[in-house]
DNA sequence: AAGGCCATGTAACAAGTTACATGATTAA
DNA sequence: TTAATCATGTAACTTGTTACATGGCCTT
């Protein structure tokens, strides 16, 4: 696969609970080829470089998959303004606890979308990912109706 | 403050929902010095520099809660383990799991304790954003519980 | 007063984002 | 066939992290 492939395949997939931009893609796929965990195929249209997998990098992706997950990293903007609610105007407030509840309302639709997709196609660890998202967009409108 | 100061104050009523390193701070301040919005107090022992805000950095934070705040960047390695559930042994997911839940109760114990005492101070705005927190560390928990 | 410890700040590195340049494809 | 659009990839920049060096402080 190309990298706007892999990209697009991964929003897909992983991209509710995991957000990625096509730089990384792209930079990371020719130090994976350095690495020797994929190689090149022969370059298609529009300059697009499609790549393979190598057994190296099978092997490497099974490695990563026994390290450390660690922690994710919380940083919600929208807490942040509730946190320096004393300094804003109780309508500057409103908004932004509006507009963060349209856009928790619509990725929730999106993702309960994609989940329902992933269940018919017999997804069923993408699919247990994804309800992981699914629960946070409601812990997060569930907070923001208590405090508006 | 000090830089050291002003992280430790930071990350008691943000933390629990903006990560932060002290470089980022110790990076920020001399910058924000350049810009006029902070000015260096006289150093102190062990080499310490304590800084001020200005009035022009009052009006800056002002502004700054104007802005779009945006929204976050959710990003959760166990969820991403848990979409390569495939090719991973079910020992090595449950300990995974085991490991996260544990991270999520200690993380909501922590910050039961420190709302509470921002509660009892009657900092609500800081008990309100905390909140967020507490949702959060639930909905993962109860997620976790469900797939394990 | 000597040793270990901890807080201060710095600097090198890695990762993430935004803006740009290029070239096919599509539609008027 | 020409203009507009869109996908591809790159490059510059910003932000975040990790590792390091220094020097007071506290304990023994």
């Amino acid at each position: 696969m190309t990298g706007g492939q892999l990209m697009a395949e991964a929003d897909r997939r992983l991209g509710a609970y995991w957000s990625m931009t096509r730089s990384q893609v792209y930079r990371e796929l020719p130090a994976l080829a350095s690495m020797g965990y994929v190689k090149m195929g022969r370059p298609g249209p529009r300059s697009s470089q499609p790549y393979s997998i190598t057994p190296a990098g099978k092997r490497a992706f099974t490695r990563w998959l026994t390290e450390d997950p660690g922690h994710e990293a919380i940083r919600n903007p929208i807490a942040l303004r509730a946190a320096f609610g004393a300094y804003q105007t109780s309508a500057q407030l409103t908004q932004t606890y509006a507009r963060a509840s349209e856009y928790h309302n619509e990725a929730l639709a999106h993702i309960r979308e994609v989940t329902k997709e992933m269940k018919k196609d017999g997804d069923d660890s993408a699919a247990v990912a994804s309800d992981f998202a699914i629960g946070y967009h409601k812990a997060a409108l569930a907070w923001l109706k208590a405090i508006k």
